[in-house]
DNA sequence: TTGAAAGCGCTAACAC
DNA sequence: GTGTTAGCGCTTTCAA
């Protein structure tokens, strides 16, 4: 058996409360007495049980993240933000994924609510009600998208969406189209938003390579001079597409992405894109886990994105 | 406060312990009892506390998966495959991402040891004396490395090189160049392997898009007619370098892939490459991971690599 | 500043 | 088949 606060007391001569103390609350203890029982503890190689302590304390020094889909690039790197500060105060993380299906969404938020602190949900597929309900139960925080009441940290698409018309409309753009993610996604409505009605909207298309194909067929029909895709991986497509059917990116078509996932830089041309602070927004969430955890209020906050320029977007063609 | 095993037993006007036995081991419980209980549980909505249960069990129905770069698309498919064979168990798992440091890795591997009932390690930057210890004291599974006595899953890289070399020399290729990978992986002298000594080899390269455009470069000034890359990051790359050159793939230079990563299929030309079970992968090391907490012997699987044909590979070309 | 002792919620002997 | 009871390892009153 591993090695117990018992075993430390008795070669510490100190009594289990002091040796307790001495790990868990340093200042009730006298300097001399608080060294020798780390000392011991170093020596024996003492690990406190979690499961002992989170027991007593009602806290189990764990969080979880869930996300709808892990094989799409943009949530390991959430991934990574949170456990990056979660590690700083020695919390563990447990990550699901939801596999875009709510119910399980829900059924994995419930389960680990039992089990941790304190849950980040990423992208959510739930209705604000189920949300709003599961917050009621476990200390949440989301991650891209709001719900009143509930913490959350956006990153601010509709701005970047914004960066991405002023750069077209700079580069002499005036006929552009919006290649559309799914019509229910929430992030979705925000980037739509950040169009200003600028520019024509073509219907919901798979937020992946393929709906991105389909999408470029459409939207060449437009005689638009760029085409803005709800996201990376359909601007991807589209580019696939366009070099098949001989239109050259940027010269006779812009086009630009939304992610900046890691492929943005790899393809070519590489993709003018925005750039979300994923990382950044998995970090701050843990930060808002802990404001909760310490009967704080539910805090909302919001991310800046950038537009990074590469080489899908050039001055607009004279001529359709 | 949540409800506990003692209100279950009261309002099934049981004991305690029936109401445990119902739950864990519900062949030692009358059925008409058993079922009263679990109306009872569902009604209250009662959960087991595991904290409670691992402090007398001994096993806290958790794992950790400790991986090297979450960033990159080839763990978060092994990730995925670890919660889907842990999640039929009811097991949760905790992931860690070492960043590619050796210290950081076994710092993590010690620190999940104390909290959970085994540790699933992908790709190990650690040396055999490390991982041998850390076996030694919790249950431990490999992948994508080999340690004598410790249990690990291999995916076969070998005969997926083996694979690759054959199809390029069905098509003629007599003169091809391996862009190798770290000198220091495991992994890339096991694709040496499978090259049987047919190939060119080249120096190592960084195992991203930047290494595979500077090994292009490098790679073309031998004239060989086909490239085959320690990875389809570095095959990108190259692919880019030649597409700067106006050198086409696969017309003039074949190149092969390995891993199938997303981006694979959304290049251009797409690419020829190995397809790695990694989702198995992870589900095959849950499974190895339970079979040593039963008591079982460490053992060895090796998962069969498929060679996945595309558009960057063709006919060798007559002239250089 | 320290120690003794009472549990946290649960499982696993041990009785019946 | 079911109930009683003794802890698992730890924190936290309460006394001293």
């Amino acid at each position: 058996m591993a090695v117990t606060i018992r075993d430390v007391a008795r070669q510490a001569q100190v009594s289990v409360s002091t040796v307790s103390r001495a790990l868990s609350a340093p200042g009730l203890v006298k300097d001399a007495t608080r060294q020798r029982v780390l000392d011991v503890v170093a020596g024996l190689g003492y690990q406190p049980n979690r499961a002992a302590r989170s027991l007593i304390t009602g806290r189990t020094g764990n969080l979880a993240v869930v996300v709808p889909d892990l094989l799409n690039p943009f949530f390991p790197s959430v991934l990574r933000g949170v456990q990056t500060k979660a590690g700083e105060a020695g919390t563990s993380v447990f990550f699901c994924d939801s596999r875009e299906d709510p119910e399980t969404e829900a059924e994995l938020v419930r389960t680990m609510a039992s089990q941790v602190d304190g849950v980040v949900l990423c992208a959510s597929l739930l209705s604000d009600e189920t949300i709003i309900d599961l917050a009621a139960a476990t200390p949440l925080v989301l991650i891209n998208r709001i719900v009143p009441g509930v913490s959350s940290v956006l990153m601010d698409s509709a701005n970047g969406m914004e960066q991405v018309v002023t750069h077209l409309e700079s580069l002499g753009h005036r006929d552009y189209v919006y290649l559309g993610g799914p019509a229910a996604a929430w992030s979705n409505n925000r980037r739509m938003q950040g169009l200003n009605g600028r520019a024509q909207l073509l219907g919901s298309f798979d937020p992946n390579f393929d709906g991105g194909y389909t999408a470029a067929e459409q939207a060449l029909s437009t005689g638009a001079t760029a085409f803005i895709a709800y996201n990376d991986l359909i601007a991807l497509g589209a580019l696939a597409y366009l070099a098949e059917h001989d239109v050259k990116v940027p010269e006779q078509i812009s086009v630009t992405g939304f992610d900046d996932i890691l492929y943005a830089t790899m393809c070519s041309p590489a993709l003018t894109t925005v750039h979300m602070p994923t990382e950044a927004a998995g970090e701050v969430a843990v930060d808002l886990l802990a404001t909760l955890l310490e009967g704080g209020q539910p805090e909302h906050r919001e991310l800046p994105t950038t537009l990074v320029i590469r080489a899908s977007t050039a001055r607009a063609h004279s001529q359709s």
